[in-house]
DNA sequence: GTGCTATGTTCGTAGTACGAACTAACTGGG
DNA sequence: CCCAGTTAGTTCGTACTACGAACATAGCAC
């Protein structure tokens, strides 16, 4: 079977509403003068921080984006760079203390609009489709891009 | 009740199988040498023409943007700038001959490589997930940007 | 036919993403 | 101890993305 039926049904369905999803997320990063690339880049390192490597594999860039993606977010003073105590070519890029509140009112102004697009799905379908994504997320391993403990 | 229970779960699942399916996306659009928006021109072009008032709107594109992404998808021989014969001041966006094929092979190996991200799911779980994204889709107008209309 | 609007383009700026080439630091074998 | 090979990140050049402001034309309404 595998290909047919209803199957481009969930591809159609998949990428669209990941369009939706990168719209909003744009329009999140806008409102906090945020491109969307510095928005996931806060959203990581909300989790904790990461060394550039662990980073561009989270994120699926080469190391050599991630650079240009870091120095400006430092330029921004949205992030720090630290030395690794233990390796002196490595760092850890870390939140500053300023970009944390705004790291999670962009988080937290990013989650109320996605969720807004599921509105109109009732209580028992939203977990449904919750459980659906979930199944996905976990065997495709998606990376930690965007946090699901704050739940509640 | 709204914001409570099992909410983050939706909003995270979509919000990383988004990730999974731009990842895919690119993915797709590297293997066939072509960017992300090109490959989405031209998905959205296989439907039929656009002025580029309309395929700003259906890309979420500012007019301006869309100028350079049109220039550049034309000097690669991808659309051709057809005059409307109605209003000397529109274009159509057309794709080429050449290209027609091109993107009919894109499209096809993003809809294997999306479809994969599913398969864990079982039948039954896949035509669920489609029924609900599908919800979303409507529910927010999303665009055509990833044709439905080619099932069996 | 003269203002108003709509359709696109141009230009300047900032950011994104990649690969190739590079530097510095760690690591393992001898 | 030392050196070869690997690993962590940066630099550089190129192409592309996206925006707003300013612009030129063409249609439209009165």
């Amino acid at each position: 079977m595998g290909k047919s039926g209803a199957d481009l049904g969930v591809v159609a369905g998949l990428v669209r509403a990941s369009f939706l999803v990168n719209a909003v997320y744009a329009e999140s990063a806008r409102e906090y003068g945020l491109t969307v690339q510095q928005g996931q880049l806060l959203c990581v390192l909300m989790g904790r921080p990461y060394g550039m490597g662990d980073l561009g594999a989270t994120l699926g860039l080469e190391k050599s984006s991630l650079t240009g993606l870091v120095d400006r977010a430092v330029r921004r003073g949205l992030v720090r760079r630290e030395p690794d105590p233990d390796d002196r070519r490595a760092v850890h890029v870390v939140l500053t203390e300023e970009s944390r509140a705004l790291a999670e009112d962009f988080y937290a102004a990013t989650c109320r609009r996605v969720d807004e697009l599921a509105t109109s799905l009732s209580t028992p379908d939203r977990d449904r489709l919750a459980a659906l994504l979930g199944t996905i997320v976990r065997e495709n391993e998606a990376p930690a891009v965007f946090l699901d403990t704050l739940r509640r």
